[in-house]
RNA sequence: GCGCCCGUAGCUCAGUAGGAUAGAGCAACAGACUUCUAAUCUGUGGGUCAGGGGUUCGAAUCCCUUCGGGCGCGCCA
C-alpha cells in the first residue's frame, strides 16, 4: 500500500517540479500513524519539501493534495505543521483485501527490486574453545538477516572464518599436550597464553589414545593443535545448528596459506607500491587511507600477521564480485575496521561494499548477580551451557529484540521465565490460539474456506489488524535497509498484541452466522501465515499448542 | 591520553533518511475465565529522553561540550 502511496505522491512532486527546482528523488516518509484521527496512512512529503523549498510546509501540502487525482481516499487531510493524512474509503479497502486474498503468498514473499548478490561472514570465532554467549548473538543477527535478505530475492552466501593458524592454534596444541601429561600424572606447569577450562580435559583424554609418546616436539604440538581444532569446530558446529545456525562454508584461513593467497596477496600489495620495509618487517601504508598507524604485514621473524591473512582473506571474498559484503563483528574488534577498509581500498576495490556490523557485548546475569566464571571454558560463559538452559526460542528471541549496537543485558533467570519478560511465547501463544480456534471450527463442522474472504469484517480491531498485516512486506524492507533484524521481532510483537486484544473482546466461531465466521476465519487464517513466516525468518518456531 | 559504542519510566528495551501529545513488556495497583487456550485481556499510576549549549518552523534523533558506563589502542590472534 505505501508503494502505491508513493506512486501517486511522486507523480505529483513530479508536476511541482516544472514550477519549482529540486533534486529528486527525495526521501521523506509513509507511515501508519498512532492516533486515528491522523488516518490510514500519514506523510511528512510536505515538510520534508518545505526545507528544500524554503515554503511554509502547509502551503506546499496544499499543492501536492490539490486535484490529486486518485479515489481511493475518502479524505485527504493537511494537518499539524503540514502532514497529509489519507484515509482510506470502503472500496479500496476492499480492492486491498481482494489483492490480499487472491494471492497471499506473493505476497508474504515480497522482492526487493534490485536483486543483489551478499556475502556476509559472521561467527568466525577461534577454534580454539566453545563459542560463548557474545558469538550466539552474532549468530543470531547474521543468520536472521541472511534469512530476511535471502526472502527478499537476494543471493545469499553465509561464511564462517575459521582463524585456524598462528599462534593461538599453536597454544592449544600446547595447552592440550600439557593437560595429556597432566592426566598421566606428570607434575606441569601451564603458562599464561594456554588454553585452560574442563573442555581441554576432554581433548587430551581423547588425545592421549592416539598417541604413545607425549615428549614435546613441534610435530606433536602440531599434531595436537589439528586434533584440537577438529574436534572444537565440531562442537561449534553442533552449537550453531541446535541454535538454528548453518553456514554455506568454513573458510579455513590455513588454506589460504597453503594454496598460496596470503603470500600472493602480499606480492600484489607491493606491485602498487602501498608497502614497505622497515625494522627487518614489511609494512602496509594504511594510513595513506583510513588508518591512524601503518601495519605490519610480515613480521622480523619472517611470520605474517594475522592482518595479513585477513587482507587475503577480503581480497578473495573482493574477487567473487558480490554486490554487497556484510561482516558481523564483536564490538572489541571495532578497532580493526580502519585497516581492513584501507586494505580494501589499497587494493582496489570498493570499500564502501563492506558493511560491518558492530554487535556489542552480553553480560550474563543471574538473579540480578552478573556472571561471568564457566568452569566448562575457564573464563566465559558458553553458549551451549546458557542455550541448554534456557533453550534455543528465547535465548535467540531476547537476542533479536535488541539493536546490534546496543549492549545487552541477559538475565537468565528471566528469560527462562515463561509468563513474563520474554515476549517470544506471547508471539508464538497467537500462532498457537489460532490453531486452536481452527481446530475447534473444524470439530464443529465448519469447513475452513479454501477461498479467502474477508469481505464481512467491519470492526474496528478487523480494520487494524489489516492493515498491520499489509506492513509485512514494509517491515521486511526496512529490514534490508537498515541492516536490523530487531524491527522485524518487535513487528511480531505488536501484531501479537492487536490479535491477543482482538481475541478477547469478540468470538470468531459463530453458528448463527456463517459467512462471518468464514471471513473470520479466513483472517486467522492470513494472521498464522505471517505469524509463522515471520518467526522463521527469525530462526524460531511456531508451536502448534502451547 | 586518543578512538569507537552506549546513557529514554523502578527494571529490560523500542522509538532509524529530524516531525504531531516520547511508547511497549516486566514490576505496582484495580478488574475480566460456565465461552474458540487466562502463556491472554481491560484500566490506573509512573519521564528533566544523563546535564548544558547550538543548528531550525520543529531535536530523544544532527553538531559542540561536560559527566557516567563499556570496549579498543601489539612485529597478539
Amino acid at each position: 500500500m505505501k508503494s502505491i502511496l508513493k506512486d501517486i505522491i511522486n507523480i505529483k512532486l513530479e508536476d511541482l517540479r516544472s514550477t519549482y527546482d529540486f533534486e529528486y528523488p527525495i526521501f521523506y516518509e509513509i507511515e501508519i500513524p498512532k492516533k486515528k484521527e491522523f488516518g490510514d496512512y500519514s506523510t511528512n512529503v510536505a515538510l520534508i519539501l518545505s526545507k528544500i523549498l524554503k515554503k511554509n510546509p502547509r502551503e506546499i501540502a496544499n499543492l501536492i493534495v490539490s486535484d490529486l487525482k486518485s479515489d481511493l481516499f475518502c479524505k485527504i487531510d493537511i494537518a499539524g505543521p503540514g502532514f497529509i493524512n489519507f484515509f482510506l474509503n470502503h472500496v479500496t479497502m476492499k480492492k486491498m483485501l481482494e489483492d490480499l486474498s487472491s494471492d497471499f503468498d506473493t505476497f508474504l514473499s515480497p522482492k526487493s527490486p534490485k536483486r543483489r548478490r551478499i556475502f556476509i561472514e559472521y561467527v568466525s570465532a577461534n577454534p580454539t574453545g566453545p563459542l560463548h554467549v557474545g558469538h550466539g548473538r552474532g549468530a543470531c543477527i547474521g543468520s536472521s538477516l541472511s534469512n530476511i535478505l535471502r526472502e527478499l530475492g537476494h543471493e545469499v552466501y553465509e561464511e564462517f572464518y575459521v582463524n585456524d593458524a598462528g599462534t593461538q592454534i599453536k597454544n592449544l596444541g600446547l595447552s592440550i599436550i600439557l593437560k595429556a601429561k597432566e592426566l598421566k600424572g606428570e607434575r606441569v606447569e601451564y603458562t599464561n597464553d594456554c588454553y585452560r577450562g574442563e573442555y581441554l580435559t576432554d581433548i587430551a583424554s581423547e588425545f592421549i589414545k592416539n598417541v604413545d609418546n607425549l615428549e614435546l616436539s613441534d610435530d606433536l604440538v602440531n599434531r595436537a593443535s589439528l586434533f584440537g581444532k577438529r574436534i572444537i569446530l565440531n562442537w561449534i558446529v553442533r552449537d550453531l545448528e541446535d541454535f538454528g545456525v548453518t553456514f554455506d562454508n568454513f573458510q579455513s584461513e590455513l588454506e589460504l596459506y597453503k594454496k598460496g593467497y596470503v603470500d600472493e596477496c602480499i606480492r600484489e600489495m607491493q606491485k602498487r607500491g602501498i608497502v614497505y620495509e622497515k625494522d627487518g618487517a614489511v609494512w602496509f601504508k594504511s594510513t595513506e587511507f583510513y588508518d591512524d598507524k601503518d601495519r605490519v604485514l610480515v613480521k622480523e621473524n619472517g611470520d605474517k600477521t594475522y592482518f595479513a591473512s585477513d587482507i587475503a582473506y577480503h581480497k578473495l571474498k573482493f574477487e567473487k564480485g558480490y554486490d554487497l559484503y556484510i561482516n558481523i563483528w564483536g564490538a572489541d574488534h571495532h578497532g580493526y575496521v580502519p585497516r581492513v577498509k584501507s586494505a580494501i581500498k589499497a587494493l582496489g576495490y570498493d570499500e564502501n561494499k563492506l558493511n560491518i556490523l558492530m554487535v556489542q557485548m552480553v553480560s550474563l546475569y543471574r538473579d540480578k548477580k552478573p556472571v561471568t566464571m564457566s568452569k566448562r571454558s575457564g573464563d566465559f560463559v558458553t553458549l551451549r551451557e546458557v542455550l541448554d538452559e534456557v533453550g534455543k526460542e528465547p535465548m535467540r528471541f531476547t537476542f533479536l529484540t535488541r539493536k546490534h549496537d546496543s549492549p545487552l543485558d541477559f538475565d537468565i533467570d528471566l528469560v527462562k521465565q515463561k509468563t513474563s519478560d520474554n515476549p517470544v511465547f506471547y508471539v508464538q501463544y497467537m500462532f498457537a490460539r489460532i490453531n486452536s480456534v481452527l481446530k475447534v471450527a473444524t470439530e464443529r463442522g465448519i469447513k475452513i474456506p479454501d477461498k479467502i474472504r474477508l469481505n464481512k469484517l467491519c470492526l474496528e480491531e478487523e480494520k487494524e489488524l489489516i492493515k498491520q498485516l499489509f506492513a509485512f512486506p514494509d517491515v521486511l524492507f526496512d529490514v534490508e535497509y537498515f541492516l536490523e533484524p530487531h524491527l522485524l521481532a518487535y513487528y511480531l510483537i505488536n501484531l501479537a498484541q492487536t490479535f491477543h486484544s482482538y481475541y478477547n473482546a469478540h468470538r470468531f466461531i459463530n453458528e448463527n452466522d456463517l459467512e462471518l465466521t468464514n471471513s473470520r476465519i479466513s483472517l486467522l487464517i492470513l494472521l498464522q501465515k505471517v505469524i509463522k513466516k515471520g518467526l522463521s525468518l527469525l530462526g524460531i518456531d511456531s508451536p502448534e499448542r502451547m
